[in-house]
DNA sequence: GATCGGCTTAACATTAATGTTATATAACAG
DNA sequence: CTGTTATATAACATTAATGTTAAGCCGATC
């Protein structure tokens, strides 16, 4: 969990998600991947190599392609850190309403 | 869901992801905060800048101090984020473990 | 074995992120 | 009012991220 920071790197980035959000809907070739984008394959090669380092896709072999496919891991990793920093803030203050409650009146923008 | 790379970048930064989990113990001033950062003030004021303006936490005032806390809407997005990829994933083929059992062996560091 | 498709790596330019110091504002102490 | 504390903003230097094109590498095919 302290490197949790690698993850959200690898998510920093819209095309990023949208690769994560495309591969949703099952392994896809980097050709494939790459198809939508108004980018070079290059480019989303690299974004692919983000991803796997961050255990957020997984690859394998087939010929000379390289499907790729979402790996739960680090998606897994998400959500557990998510709710380990909810549930410290929870037993650390249950009153927890009545924090919020206070919050919001805060630098707005005077729009 | 279309900008959730905004709050990942918010948590692409170790000092960021650090001063969120310092937060978890509760609501804290920018000095506070700043302390244990071999970092100046500045910096981190930009710091929580940027996690204020990704939802994740919230700052009220108090005579010249601006305390600082976890906002759970951001949290809540990101394991919503999360849980949805799994989701569809889930979905679109159950015989996950196949999948998953399948993708290991491939481009490993002859470490 | 020459060639084509699928993908990775290298070298490089551009942009954005992060930190720094100096300065401004606001509240509080005296 | 004056100095001090708490924080924000500005201007700037440095570094890292992202995209580009040009090669290189492997498998498949003819």
């Amino acid at each position: 969990m302290e490197q949790m920071h690698r993850t959200f790197a690898a998510l920093s980035d819209p095309t990023r998600c949208a690769i994560l959000e495309m591969l949703a809907d099952g392994e896809k070739t980097v050709m494939a991947i790459a198809a939508p984008f108004a980018m070079s394959q290059p480019a989303i090669s690299r974004h692919l190599k983000v991803l796997e380092n961050a255990a957020l896709i997984a690859r394998r072999i087939n010929g000379a392609k390289r499907p790729c496919a979402l790996s739960p891991a680090g998606l897994e990793q998400l959500k557990q850190w998510a709710t380990k920093l909810r549930k410290t803030m929870a037993r650390n203050y249950d009153r927890l309403d009545a924090v919020l409650a206070a919050m919001p009146p805060v630098e707005k923008d005077t729009t």
